[in-house]
Parts: structure tokens; sequence; C-alpha cells
DNA sequence: TAGTGGTCTAGACCACTGA
DNA sequence: CAGTGGTCTAGACCACTAC
């Protein structure tokens, strides 16, 4: 039982977390129904503990089961799904802009969150918050990348000192000075037609179509802390995300 | 030693991997340099390998270091940088329509690739590829979502037939023909004007301002094997993507 | 061939859950 | 309280890498 007897080259956790796999697949447990013990699983598979948990860990890794110290494990789903995942590493390659450039601000007011914009940014009603208009601009060519509204909640609003001074992204200006990460990054996109009032100082006809991306900024705590627009004339910009499939277990 | 006797209610192995990582911040090893190995690693710490390993099993998923085995552990990075995903598990999710679509094909054709169609799409030259041309419409409402063109293999042709037929996107009705897998999914996003002769089937004005999505499926072996590229006029549709920030390890 | 990380065992105690 | 998964030890052999 020590050595690798049969021709089988998967380690015996592997062989362990394909076969209950399998049994899922199978139907053996249904969905919220709890596997056996981790000491169960040892006598069945007469396999240590260890070598079970390796072989769960897997499971778990997978999105197969649930485990939960003193409860047990449960079975989440029968099969893995098709996943995939945009891995986004670096800063910059989230907002997509390229490094050399520059956000001008136009303008930026304090307000009260009335009814209606409290329920529009998802935030408490009378709530202080900063709008900021800016451009965004290439530092070598002159034509304007994009119009930005920046909503940004009035305690942080220190941080809009730091644009231009510092590199980076609002958010990380903000994490920067006062240690609010962003744990959830909401991204809508859409199109939409340059407002009239941005056209000039974007440097195209009124009318021309433009990307609207939209992000919401959220702390630890689900609170949406800023809110970035962008609207983006038709052929200078381009969203780009690169999805990789997360391979399945077997 | 048995007993967790400092208030440190952190398990020893992660004592361990927070240790080793603020060594790898504060510049002890640089990128590229080895690591101990476990067992001097074990001495280092008093503790035992199965801890030293679940320690360095940390630093692994993080991305600080990379284990070969026989070689031995290398550093990769000094600190975790920002890190977000966008996690999709749901296949309808990553295409974001909503379940009662329906795709109408209005044309299909086969040709073979010329110079400049094979460096747009990323394939040989003279290579067979089908064209086709759909709309997909909700199945309540009469406005269609979008005006889809479609390119794939000439080999994976026969995959069409399904549509309508099966249910899901066309890589899935491709995966369950002939096994073939997405390993890699691009996706630009762009804001443009319909097209006039599209804008009739749209039932939109032309010029009306749009959301162009192109996705580029490759295999596994970095193939590039169906295009699809949706036409969204304005105001019928939303690209939405969700981005979770990884916790750093500390 | 020496040394690395990968796998595995047997056994122990702990922290947590739920009856 | 009994039983679960979480942590940890001491020790062993194996597969792989590099010299």
């Amino acid at each position: 039982m020590n050595k690798r007897e049969q021709a089988d080259p998967r380690p015996r956790y592997r062989q362990v977390a394909d076969e209950l796999t399998a049994q899922l697949r199978a139907g053996v447990w249904p969905v919220g129904a709890m596997l056996p013990t981790e000491t169960e699983l040892c006598a069945t598979f007469a396999v240590s503990r260890h070598t079970v948990r390796e072989a769960l860990r897997l499971l778990e890794e997978s999105g197969l089961v649930q485990r939960r110290q003193g409860s047990g494990t449960t079975v989440l789903a029968l099969a893995t799904p098709d996943r995939f995942v945009q891995d986004i590493t670096d800063m910059a390659e989230l907002l997509q802009y390229p490094q050399e450039t520059r956000l001008t601000v136009l303008r930026a007011r304090t307000f009260e969150a009335d009814a209606e914009t409290a329920a529009q940014i998802g935030c408490g009603e009378g709530e202080a918050w900063v709008r900021v208009e800016a451009i965004r601009r290439l530092r070598v060519t002159t034509a304007p990348l994009c119009f930005t509204t920046l909503l940004i909640r009035a305690e942080y609003a220190e941080a809009l000192d730091d644009i231009g001074v510092l590199p980076g992204p609002l958010y990380a200006l903000i994490e920067r000075r006062y240690g609010v990460q962003a744990a959830l990054i909401e991204v809508d996109i859409a199109a939409s037609n340059v407002p009239p009032h941005q056209a000039e100082l974007l440097e195209v006809e009124p009318g021309t179509p433009a990307l609207l991306i939209r992000r919401r900024y959220l702390d630890g705590q689900g609170r949406v802390y800023e809110i970035s627009e962008g609207a983006h004339p038709a052929p200078r910009f381009t969203y780009r995300a690169t999805l990789k499939r997360i391979p399945e277990l077997p």
C-alpha cells in the first residue's frame, strides 16, 4: 500500500478528489447535503486524514463543497460550472488609461444628496458629497481622452488635492490618504452621445457616439464612497478585457 | 510550545507566512533569489515541515513565490500588488443576455480568409471560415437587442444548425459538438453608430449610438476559432462587470 | 548523486458547532 | 457535551532537478 503500485500516476489525494467529484456528479449526495466526515472518508478510501484533507481542499477550491469547522462539509454543487475570470493585477490595467494621461479638474463643488441623487449613488439621503468635473488628456497630443465626472464622499475630499501631484487613480489617492480600500468595483459600460456641453471640451462634433464607463467603488462594508463616470468619444477608447477559463477538476 | 501560549490568535503557519512576507517586503531576498529550503525554515521557525509548507502555500497563492520540485522556492515579487478579479461563474453571465433571447440567422456564407481578413481575425491566410449575420431579440417584446456578426472556422460550421434548437451561446454549441473549449476569451468594447444597413433591422434611426462588443474565442492552443461582434443600440444594453479585490496576505 | 519540494502516515490537541 | 473540521508534530519515502 505504500508505493504507487498501480499504474495510476495521480497522487492519492487526487484520486480521492476525482472519485468524490465523480460521485457528486453521479448524484450520490444532493446539493446541500453533508459529505461524510473526514474520518469516515479516511476509512472509505483507506488513506490518512491528511490525504483526505488535501482532496477536500481541491473540491473546496473548485467550489463544489464548503467546509465549516464544527459542522462539517456541505455540497455546494454537483459539478464545476464553466467559470471564467478576468484577472487584473495592475492598477493601470483596471482603468485602462495609458500611463501618460493627465487629469485636469474643471470644477469641484460640495453638495448634499437629495432623495433622487442618493438613490442614484446608492448612499444615504443628506450625505455630503463632492462633484468634480475633469478632462483626461494624453500628455503628448492634445486630443482629450474623456470627460470625467467624479463623485466622492466629502470626508475624502482632500484626496482631490493630490490629483496631478501624485500619480495613480483617485481611488488610490483616497486609499493613500485615508486607508480606505476598494473591496468591490462595479463597472457599467454603455453607449451614448457626447452631451452638447462636453462636445466642445472634447473637441468633437455634438452627437458623436461615446463610450460611457461608470465605476462605483465600494469599501469593505459595502458602502459606496466614489463614483467615476467617463464619456469617451467614439474612436479614442476601447475597453478591453481578457477572460481565462478556470480549468475543471478532473 | 504545544499550546498557543502567546496571545497571538493566528495559527503558526500564518505567523510564519506573515513573517516571511514582512522579510520579503524588507528586501531580505531579492526577486529571483531562492528562499531557504523547507527544512531550513523548519529550523528557523522551530515548526514542523507541514507548518512551513502551509505557510509557503499561502505565499505561493499570493503570487509572492514559486515552488518547483527538485529546485526550490524562488521569489517572484517582494509584495502583493493590488489585484482585482472579475469572476464569471455562469455562462449566461459571460454574454450578459437575458435568458429569454433568441438569435435569428439572417445570412450565412463560407469564405476564405484573404490576407487582410486573416490579419483581422488572427488566423492563417486561406483558411475557410463562415460568416453569419443574425439578430438577437427578446422573445417577448419586439425590439431587437443587437445585430450580431459571427465568424467561425468552417470545420465547426455544423454547430450553426443547433442555433435556435439547443439553448446557449454558439461557443457552447461548438463545445458540445466538437469538444473544443474556450480557454481564453478576449472582449473589446467600443462605441460607434449603428451602421445604415443595420438601422432598419434594429428598428432605430440611422446614426443612433451603439455599444460594439467583440469577443474572440481562443482554444487551448491559442488558436482563434470564433469571433462574435454585436452592435447594441444605445439604450437597450449595458455591459456590467463586478471586480472583487483579492485580499493581500497580511 | 545529493538535495529539493511533493506526497503520505499515525497520532495528537484545539476551536468551533449544535444538540 | 460529543463530534466536526483546523492545526500541528515526527517521521518516512518518492519524484524531480541540477551538478
